[in-house]
DNA sequence: GTCTATAAGCCGATAGAC
DNA sequence: GTCTATCGGCTTATAGAC
């Protein structure tokens, strides 16, 4: 691919994330990329291209290491515990991850779930369904999936309501804390028995 | 209210749902309604105006009745059980909440947050962190919030992704099994000691 | 490969008749 | 309270020069 195509496509991914497929505009992206809107259509035949390529292409590497890093520890507990640490840096640090994710659940478009289901998270998928199913050996690995990306997703997307909601203060904003937390529920669930 | 005024919020509600609020258009609204698009700005100063409306008004009496349901019950295990349940029902018919509230925590405006966070968890919010103090006094309850509402949207709203994620079964998509997986994840973690 | 110019249509919002 | 008509602006997409 080339480069101006990259750089039109980095830039398509951030307007898409924070504004959604409506919200973003080729004017606005042909802008911020410093062209004008036809020239996109030298390398997209349309806009619905140039989203689904950017789907395709905004999540290599997702899962880098995650294996590896795992594989250094055998105690369980703390197994998880990086898991859930090393995610949560991994999502949080890519917020456009987050935002195309959440943006795709809520649409209907079938080929768009499977572009994102194939492309996106084909290898960190599996790479995490394997993970939970040697770590929750009880639970079923499926669900366990969609549990650790739902709080991980949620805790991090709702970091900007927390003040507004009841209990909520500023070391519920801390990485640090989200993760500890979260990785006692897994361990543990809310009582010790 | 107005009948008119209400039956075009409901169908705003739905538009901006589906669509988001750009994806949505005063024009369909208004063909929808059965009307024409000047005539709803004669019930609503502009988009924004009604797309607040929407928020404010779409979510009454949303923690009906949940306290008494678990009033009547003495064993914790049980109330959660209970709760958690109540609760996938609860946001599992309504799908425009689910979208609704997906939607805004993508937003950056602070206005609709607090808007959010005032008209629409309100009473639900403060019931449900009231609700997990007791049921969970060793956890944090304002994360414990954000916890199972993570977990309860995100598997309703990955349902639609999750025939195209590893090991996904048709017996996921059933209320009771999700059900379930939360309960027993809430209540033990992953491994039962 | 990028430009200018433009087509064709939808957008939110308003004016004024009834 | 709802209508028709319209404004100015923005949208995606294309045609054709360079």
């Amino acid at each position: 691919m080339k480069a101006t195509a990259t750089h039109m496509l980095s830039v398509a991914a951030k307007q898409f994330a924070e504004k959604g497929y409506s919200g973003a505009s080729m004017r606005n992206i042909a802008n911020a990329v410093g062209t004008t809107q036809a020239a996109i259509y030298h390398h997209f035949p349309n806009k619905n291209a140039l989203y689904l390529a950017v789907l395709a292409r905004h999540f290599d590497a997702k899962s880098s290491g995650m294996a590896n890093d795992l594989a250094q520890v055998s105690d369980p507990e703390e197994r998880l515990k990086i898991l859930v640490h090393r995610l949560l840096e991994l999502v949080e640090e890519d917020e456009q991850f987050r935002q195309l994710y959440f943006r795709e659940l809520l649409e209907t478009d079938e080929e768009r779930l499977r572009v994102l289901a194939d492309n996106v998270f084909g290898e960190l998928a599996v790479t995490l369904t394997s993970l939970l199913g040697e770590l929750a050996p009880r639970m079923d690995s499926h669900l366990m999936l969609l549990s650790l990306g739902g709080l991980v997703c949620h805790h991090l997307e709702a970091r900007k309501l927390s003040p507004f909601l009841p209990g909520g203060k500023r070391k519920h904003q801390q990485l640090d804390v989200l993760a500890e937390h979260i990785t006692e529920l897994l361990l543990h669930g809310v009582q010790r028995s």
